[in-house]
DNA sequence: TCCTAGTTAAGAATTATTCCTATTTCTTTG
DNA sequence: CAAAGAAATAGGAATAATTCTTAACTAGGA
């Protein structure tokens, strides 16, 4: 999807359309593009601020909220204390690799399906609405301190 | 291990012995005992303080902190924002099923080893330390809202 | 017993996020 | 194309979780 995808895709669940919204969603788009590093809100605010000088951090809170209600954004929780957000690309679903040193991550493909599968069955009166798997570690640069 | 042998361990890996760290531990191990509900720094300052009065908050996620450089103490984040604790049982290894209603956590005994080790060849430049695998959902009790 | 490095309490500070409220603005409908 | 209503916004205050600062204290070794 292209940020206008997105935007009809958003007008068709109802989600009104401001200019504020638009904007984030390009950043998110330019940050998809850009090798998918998650975004926080701090992040997301700056960014959109070069362009849309008034938006407030609340917006961005917002905003981001009703993307994730919506399924166009994953919430992301790392070890660290803020919560990171990403595009939904659809067709793709992957974990990630989290450097504890820069924070830099990356994404793996891999997904322990087989063991969602076994929870279902053992824990059949839990419905699972969601999961995470996120490896931690050093990068390379990270690694020799 | 009960308390006895961890406070052992802590000595043996030059962690001073202050009466609040065991008072800290005894909590953690009547959690663990208790069902293994992970604990937050504030609960486990509520249950301190009824045996240990004046001891601060600061000094739990200290200890916290501590315990789990030393390796006795889990540290998890979950989606909601507090981290929560819970002491390592030797030779046991889980992940969780987290639910999003009541927050109540039940063990996985399950873990995607295959994938973790092929993650450690196709990134051997990354140095694996750990790795965190939840589930969410709601629960029985949750699920009719 | 004395010394000292490590630990603590208390409160201030910081960080991340959410709430409050008056104002503004999309979108629908007339 | 104007009006109305519901939803969204800015701005700042409030809350929650965690960390920092500093002076006083203490565990454990010499």
């Amino acid at each position: 999807m292209i940020p206008g995808e997105f935007i009809e895709h958003l007008k068709r669940v109802g989600v009104r359309l401001t200019p504020q919204r638009q904007e984030i969603l390009q950043v998110l788009w330019e940050r998809a593009q850009a090798g998918g590093q998650p975004v926080n809100a701090e992040e997301v605010m700056k960014c959109v601020r070069s362009r849309y000088p008034g938006i407030s951090l609340d917006t961005v809170y917002r905003t981001l909220a009703t993307f994730t209600r919506k399924g166009i954004v994953n919430e992301l929780q790392f070890k660290d204390q803020s919560r990171r957000y990403e595009l939904v690309i659809q067709g793709e679903h992957h974990h990630h690799l989290v450097c504890l040193g820069c924070g830099y991550v990356r994404e793996i493909a891999y997904c322990p399906v087989d063991i969602i599968e076994r929870v279902k069955e053992c824990y059949s009166d839990f419905k699972i609405e969601d999961h995470s798997f996120t490896i931690y570690g050093y990068c390379a640069q990270c690694r020799e301190d």
